[in-house]
DNA sequence: TATTGTTATACTCTATAACTATA
DNA sequence: TATAGTTATAGAGTATAACAATA
């Protein structure tokens, strides 16, 4: 009796279903539950595996770059490296060139946490997607990189 | 030379890339900042849209329900409907048979919000889906039904 | 002038807990 | 005991603004 506590009937919701942008949230919901629970168990969010894997696999990075290859605020960057090198995870170098910037690289075991979360997580999207053939997959991803590359409302005028 | 700053060469981010959770957050950023932007112009946000969209369709239902349904805490969905109440959006009515619960409606003010707000959305799915063909909406939206519909990790045990 | 890094602040969203009235 | 609604609070996540040092 879920649906009818009070007699109004089934509880219908025609409208958000038929937008797209709808069930984007709930899906997205769903697979960011599964997500931040997995990197729970390595004292990590996404935003803060995201940093150390851009790091990890881009050495002498700055944080500039992560700001905007992330689409983070510098703000936000600093304290995301601030924890992550507090935690001995990745250091901050000097920049022989720049006396502003520092070149971010990640320790060993920086290295070693990032190849065990990503692990980690490449098994939780095999639980997600468990049920889809490796076509729907492949079509999944292709579907989400065409949207990530659809233009931008220009702003500019 | 935006990617090579300070010399480290362009960002690799091919471990992000290789997971479809990554590329689906990025992918919502880049709808919900649109769905956002559209909303706000009718003073809504997704959530109160979304309340504001059930109880059009499912007159007399109580906020229980719409937090069920929404999968909204009880607590959030007072604050809604509290909000959309004092616009004049939607009205609370006592129910007969169960003294504890309201039946919500939406006034005519709030249908035509609903039904103008409902439309703009559909404009702004279409300006951000414009290059897909039927067949790639058609199966954007089989593929995210097929992720909600996934099975549960059990956690009653 | 623009950029890098930084700090402090504020705001939004959401969850949690505790409570009352009623079933 | 369970449910409907409510209130207050706290936390996470994120954005904004301002600043010093350097380019």
């Amino acid at each position: 009796m879920r649906d009818m506590d009070n007699g109004a009937g089934p509880v219908r919701q025609d409208a958000l279903r038929s937008l797209l942008g709808y069930n984007f949230k709930r899906s997205y919901m769903r697979i960011h539950r599964d997500i931040r629970a997995t990197l729970a168990g390595f004292d990590l969010t996404q935003r803060t595996f995201s940093v150390l894997s851009v790091v990890a696999e881009t050495p002498g990075i700055s944080q500039s770059e992560i700001s905007r290859a992330l689409e983070i605020e510098r703000s936000g960057t600093v304290v995301i490296v601030d924890g992550l090198e507090g935690r001995g995870l990745i250091q901050r170098d000097k920049v022989p060139g720049d006396r502003r910037a520092y070149a971010l690289t990640v320790t060993s075991a920086g290295s070693d946490l990032h190849a065990r979360a990503l692990a980690a997580l490449r098994a939780c999207e095999d639980r997600i997607f468990g049920t889809f053939t490796p076509q729907e997959r492949a079509h999944l991803r292709a579907l989400l990189d065409l949207i990530q590359n659809e233009e931008q409302p220009d702003e500019t005028q």
